[in-house]
DNA sequence: CATGGGATTGACT
DNA sequence: GTCAATCCCATGC
């Protein structure tokens, strides 16, 4: 049997409940440029719950988040940040998971510089991708790939690697002030690249 | 058109 | 532990 190539997730993947996405999320590979990082957590988000921004409905910044699924949703956070989620769940609902943090696959030395330039003093390879915000400035990812196909790229999710075998961790999601109970948070038991606070 | 609030990070007390 | 930086956009007048 052939070898896999590194290609996208299969299209019917993301078309389904959003935290089972989010769980099975974990371990896989998201690449940008010369940059990859294998997913270590995640936390899902759908318009039936306040803290997900579909939950006010349809408007010209929750677009993406009510389209096709398989697509990239990123929107600025308090300013500063580009925050990537994928889009889950059948067109018309409003669903993503939000990926939180990488372990540093490929492109380490592109995501120090990047992370340098951003003014980040601690460049430790546990320090450049364990944040929503920071995975996004390592990478070098904008705004501008809003909606993109997480198939085809630029922004790419690809399958797990043969043999990842890593208990996952589930709990709560960080940051948020509405819909604090729900444990809709998944990491990777252990992994030093997981955002704080760990679970 | 004015206002206010973030799915964060890094620096500082 | 506290706090500011800083942009987009939802909401309300």
């Amino acid at each position: 049997m052939a070898r896999r190539r590194a290609e996208g997730l299969p299209a019917g993947f993301y078309d389904r409940p959003v935290v089972q996405v989010a769980e099975e999320l974990i371990g896989c590979t998201v690449s940008y440029g010369e940059c990859s990082g294998a997913i270590v957590e995640t936390e899902a988000y759908h318009d039936s719950e306040p803290a997900c921004h579909a939950f006010v409905g349809l408007t010209p910044r929750t677009e993406t988040l009510f389209g096709p699924p398989g697509r990239a949703y990123v929107y600025r956070s308090y300013g500063i940040h580009a925050l990537l989620n994928a889009v889950c769940e059948p067109e018309g609902v409003g669903a993503a998971v939000l990926i939180r943090a990488l372990e540093p696959i490929a492109g380490i030395e592109q995501m120090r510089a990047r992370r340098a330039a951003s003014g980040a003093q601690r460049l430790g390879d546990a320090d450049l991708c364990s944040g929503p915000g920071k995975l996004t400035q390592a990478l070098g990812i904008e705004l501008t790939e809003n909606g993109g196909d997480l198939r085809t790229g630029p922004i790419r999710i690809e399958p797990r690697s043969e043999g990842w075998d890593h208990p996952v961790v589930i709990g709560t999601r960080i940051g948020i002030t509405k819909a604090v109970e729900l444990e809709w948070r998944f990491s990777v038991a252990g992994n030093r690249n997981v955002s704080r606070p760990r679970p």
